[in-house]
DNA sequence: CTGAAAGCGCTAACAG
DNA sequence: CTGTTAGCGCTTTCAG
């Protein structure tokens, strides 16, 4: 079997508790015993047990992360992001991943098991009353990453401020029938880029033509929220009488706006002559193709939340509190921009 | 405080074992106590304390899985593969992402600890001698995705294989002068890569002209698997006198040819018109550049790595087994190619 | 500065 | 079918 205190402090004559004082850095232990105790714990190849040390200690020193893996590459860099924080303060990562929006709440469960882990990150959720309450009654420290509720701290990009830019920046290049290609209406980020989208084109006084809205009806269980889904909303509007087409378009996610973009290619449109294309989230390919969009930081929105998470746990009963990023227009040759930068 | 079997046995006015019985549905217990124990538990809203469990029945219900996260994409899709296995059985995912090779060991030894997880996926990583004795010493079930030793289970793909097909693509495509790309010595991949090249050369007796070759000096800490690393390569390659470039090139990974693509593009050359360039690896963005690569099923990995580790946690003593998977052949446009599959 | 002893919450013989 | 009783390995009073 695998060595113990017990072990320890038989080879060492001293008690088990001078053992784990040595282990917990206790001030009071003099250096003669602490020296001899560590000489024989690594002779002896000793290692503490964590769930021993998590039952005695009532905590684990592990987070949970719960994160729908739609956007394969926003979760990568928000945990790139924790993964950066949690080492510093010597916390281990338990991930869980769902694939689809609606297996979360069974991941959720699993996270949320008592002494599983310390804390809770959770991801792209829409926080729905019941999904509140249950976070609410495990009182477990939470970060919300990219969804708000006002009963927990929060760490979220401005969509509506971001869809009204995306907007503004192709009415600036002289657009005026602007196409939409929104995902599902349930999708929070997808209303609230819509909202801003809206908002700019009545600041700028142009009418929002309701044939240039199109909602994906595909990939449901996505949102919306796939290439398939980008690609058969702009077919759909390219299947419009010529005069009715638009000229630009913005797709809510660069998912979309990429398969928005082989839909145009196909009908023998080139981009951005004919067609004019603003995406959302800046995901990996984005840069390749050369696609305007909007960039979020989200390296710095792991490192946040991680860090919002360790003083929660810290701080147990503070406000919550809620950040707001800006997301940065990233203009490439979708609108009409010479060159793409070698990110 | 929570709830305990004590609080629940109390309440239905059994034992603790009998508590415990029921929740490890234990076969003999009346269907009476059965129901009386269930229904208090909810009532209370117990719920059953990982670290407790763990400490008693000796093991976590937890595995990790320990990945350079070079190639975020690679990982993720890995990764997914891994939580559908996992999620059947129950157990749960701790995640140790390194940023860089170098920081791997770091990342092995928490996951190692004693106590944390009853297996361990290790991606990615080459097995030196030092690592193995390690991985041994720590008696720990183990599978190895995407690297070799003969003392673990592992599996991973052909890149001998890859290689060899890859310069025969080109070959049969009637090029004659064909560079190579190559990242860092030291990766073993890469390595493979290059033998398999040679080997078609010799095969096709065809000469490798040594100023072809060109090693990434760039991005050391990521072995040169970068877009940068790439592009700087094929700027070297561009260099040459016209009469002594290759007219095609061999990128040992995606993100490789991804800039070389790039460096191509700025010195004018018009892929596939000018040169035709084969990646590997089949990451997200290839399929929208068109890029002719190799795909690793990537998810299967995933899913048969995780399942040969619960094998080997169940019987820890049968044979290191290893699959090889064949890596895929997937022709877009640059080489030649009419179009591009939207998958 | 150090030791004895009582948990942490659960599992698993061993009796009955 | 059910209860009693040791642990699992470590932390943490409470004495000394």
């Amino acid at each position: 079997m695998s060595v113990t205190i017990y072990d320890i402090a038989e080879h060492a004559r001293v008690s088990i508790a001078t053992v784990s004082r040595v282990f917990n850095e206790h001030p009071r232990v003099s250096e003669a015993t602490r020296r001899r105790v560590f000489r024989v714990a690594d002779e002896l190849g000793y290692e503490p047990h964590a769930s021993a040390q998590s039952l005695a200690r009532k905590n684990t020193q592990i987070v949970s992360a719960v994160v729908p893996m739609m956007t394969s590459f926003f979760f990568m860099e928000v945990l790139r992001g924790m993964q950066d924080r949690l080492d510093e303060s010597d916390h281990d990562l338990l991930v869980y991943a769902a694939r689809t929006l609606d297996r979360v709440d069974g991941q959720l469960a699993r996270a949320l098991q008592r002494g599983r882990a310390d804390g809770m990150l959770l991801a792209s959720t829409p926080i729905t009353p019941s999904r509140a309450r249950r976070l609410a009654a495990s009182r477990r420290p939470l970060v919300l990453v990219d969804s708000y509720h006002e009963d927990f701290d929060s760490v979220t990009i401005d969509n509506v401020r971001g869809g009204a830019d995306a907007v503004r920046h192709l009415l600036a290049r002289g657009h005026e029938r602007i196409g939409l290609l929104l995902p599902l209406a349930e999708s929070v980020p997808g209303r609230d880029r819509l909202d801003g989208a809206r908002q700019a084109f009545r600041e700028a006084d142009v009418d929002l033509d309701p044939q240039l809205v199109v909602r994906a009806e595909w990939d449901t269980e996505m949102h919306g929220f796939t290439r398939y889904a980008g690609y058969r909303a702009m077919q759909q509007l390219l299947a419009l009488p010529a005069s009715e087409r638009p000229t630009a378009v913005f797709a809510c996610a660069d998912v979309m706006a990429l398969g928005a973009l082989r839909a145009a290619r196909e009908a023998g449109l080139s981009v951005p002559g004919d067609l004019e294309v603003v995406g959302f989230d800046d995901i990996e390919s984005s840069a390749y193709v050369g696609l305007t969009t909007f960039r979020q930081p989200m390296v710095e929105m792991g490192t946040l939340a991680t860090e919002l998470l360790l003083r929660r746990m810290r701080e147990p009963d503070t406000e919550p509190s809620h950040t707001v990023f800006a997301p940065r227009l990233v203009v490439r040759e979708t609108t009409g921009a010479a060159t793409t930068a070698l990110a």
